[in-house]
DNA sequence: GCTTTTTTTGCATGCGTATGCAATTTCTCG
DNA sequence: CGAGAAATTGCATACGCATGCAAAAAAAGC
């Protein structure tokens, strides 16, 4: 850089050498005129220390720039109060939801989440080693599974481990789930009551324990009023799979008149399909239900109705079952299942039947059920 | 429990006190008839290890089910191989993606991410204690900023940050950003050649840099045409706000025939308000523009003209940009700006200029422009 | 086989903090 | 004012690992 050059209001490439010498609790001990155990008492909340040598300290670290280093802690007390948090892909509007409420939750509660995402397999082992050297106090799944021997693996280490949104069979692995099989019921009760007569199914992850119970819920709703035929695709929670999931169905000799789509993100490519490439109206021609209720749901260009996954209490659930087990220190093996709701749009024909208001949405509470 | 509970596919609550004791890398040793030391040199890629012992030392560590703790490490080796990525809030579309890419991008360098997020002030301030308490090796910082005396406390402490999609003025942060200004000035450029007349611009957060510099670049290709009137309103990246704002405008006397909203995020907000609370035709009655090329843009229903944030490249360059740093210990601040261009779809009336077709999407390329 | 060189190994120490214990100080109250 | 109780403090140690250094072993050269 040319000497005298001057007005730069953008130092480009300025060097810094910076010491990288973190201050501690010995030097604030020095200055502040205690021991380094003062110091740590003066930072741990219910620690003996008289007020007047917790004054001095914490003056002595403000001038000094002292932060306690989390890492050190960890190594004595054995709590890293750092949660790993799996999520394989965050496609599904509902992530990045559940992300944020999910980082304000731990970290009320004082705990920070290492997160682990952007591999789209299905499983998670491949990171499964990453996560534990950092001595995560517990693991969250979203969008994802864990093979049974690293489940066990964790359960060894002591590291309770909570799905989201997803069950597994493994008897040491909490779960938090909405009611995904009453959804798909009360869609399948939905559809029959306005009218409708062939019906198709567009699945999510087939393996996955959520499309397995929304879609065995549909089915079994529509086998109370004796229909059998359901037309099957399957989207894979990817947008070009949907598409070409929902091309098939339509373009069928008799194309169904009620789709219940496995997931909203799915369900509004089935709908841009539908209404573009085929030229339906919707619902006139076809209806579409898809659950999640994300938020494009209720855009006006969609209107989609959905059944609605109860993010926040989702969420608090899993959170609450997490801390639980770390503060017991035992592995609980707890199954929550929360309720949900249908929100009642204009993307499916409607039943003569009970919509009701509820918060300024629309839900349909047949008699009997819920 | 009862003895003798049988067929319990789904033990609820059955609890399995754990040891919670990590194996150690000296009881391998023992177990391998070695040294402690040998065990991590087995364990650093690149160590004085005779092979033989590895390979001993690798099977006892396998039987014990070993695994290096990354807190211990880091205690001794001063680095974490932790970035700090804090990303306040996640509405924007664009956001998940991001956080996709850049986790699998530290990934392949062996990094991982603690995340902060879903709090929605506009600052970082108040998690800046616990991100340093981790000793985190760098600092991300997507839609927020942080104040000039934290960055200085990050330079002090010799942790670099790099801004992701926003500038700052503080001569020691790193940024990566797409050349928002040139972005405005070709969608001013396309709009005139377009044949509008009255221009509007609904901004974003109106003090972030990215905002700033796509609205003086909008405005700075009106004038070029003599255009100085453009009516202005503010979003603020909430889609309330924007609602309101886009209400504004189309409910003005003189309503816009041409609308350049901040982000796509908002401008979908605003095509949905224009279309169905006002009946508008778009492109016929008024062109909307956006930036970001989100996903939905591309979806028939919205078919959003847009300019394309390049995030693949920006995420490459911030990694890259932190790597830098971290490997030279020293901070740099360098600013990359990465060019991005305009996919152009059916929300804005096209000129009868030079549409090129680039991989599928459409781009308008004037000459002389790029 | 013996010396020289190279590779491998173990020992010892330190990273920054929390915590049991004993020593010290402060407080309480007769 | 003094004895006992209570609060506070410092000492020492441990957490699990990486690494400089010297000792030991292996390899190479004659």
């Amino acid at each position: 850089m040319p000497a005298g050059a001057s007005g730069l209001s953008r130092p480009e490439g300025g060097p810094a050498a910076t010491a990288r010498h973190a201050v501690t609790a010995e030097e604030v001990a020095r200055r502040a005129g205690v021991s380094q155990s003062a110091v740590s008492r003066a930072f741990t909340p219910g620690a003996s220390v008289a007020p007047r040598t917790r004054e001095k300290v914490l003056a002595a670290a403000r001038e000094l720039g002292y932060r306690p280093n989390a890492m050190a802690r960890t190594l004595i007390t054995n709590r890293s109060r750092i949660i790993g948090v799996v999520m394989a892909y965050l496609d599904n509007m509902i992530y990045p939801d559940v992300l944020e409420k999910l980082a304000a939750g731990l970290q009320r509660r004082g705990y920070q989440m290492l997160l682990f995402t952007g591999f789209k397999d299905r499983h998670s082992d491949p990171v499964f080693e990453q996560v534990m050297q950092y001595r995560v106090d517990g693991l969250l799944l979203a969008s994802t599974t864990l093979s049974s021997d690293l489940s066990d693996e964790c359960t060894a280490a002591g590291v309770p481990v909570v799905m989201f949104n997803r069950m597994t069979e493994h008897p040491l692995c909490s779960s938090v789930t909405s009611d995904n099989r009453n959804g798909g019921r009360q869609i399948a009760e939905f559809l029959v009551a306005g009218g409708h007569r062939r019906f198709a199914y567009i699945a999510g992850a087939a393996i996955s324990s959520t499309n397995r119970d929304r879609e065995a819920g549909f089915r079994e709703g529509l086998l109370r009023h004796g229909i059998e035929r359901i037309a099957y695709a399957e989207g894979n929670l990817e947008l070009a799979d949907t598409r070409a999931a929902a091309r098939g169905l339509f373009a069928a000799d008799e194309p169904p008149d009620a789709v219940f789509v496995g997931s909203d993100h799915m369900a509004l490519a089935v709908m841009e399909v539908a209404r573009h490439e085929f030229g339906l109206r919707v619902p006139e021609d076809v209806s579409i239900v898809g659950y999640d209720d994300v938020g494009a749901a209720d855009w006006p260009s969609f209107s989609l109705t959905s059944f609605s996954l109860p993010v926040e209490p989702m969420v608090d659930a899993a959170v609450e079952l997490m801390m639980e087990q770390i503060e017991s220190s035992s592995i609980l093996s707890h199954h929550r299942v929360v309720p949900g709701c249908l929100a009642v749009r204009g993307s499916a024909r409607l039943p003569g039947g009970p919509v009701r208001d509820r918060d300024g949405t629309l839900i349909w509470a047949p008699g009997g059920m819920e």
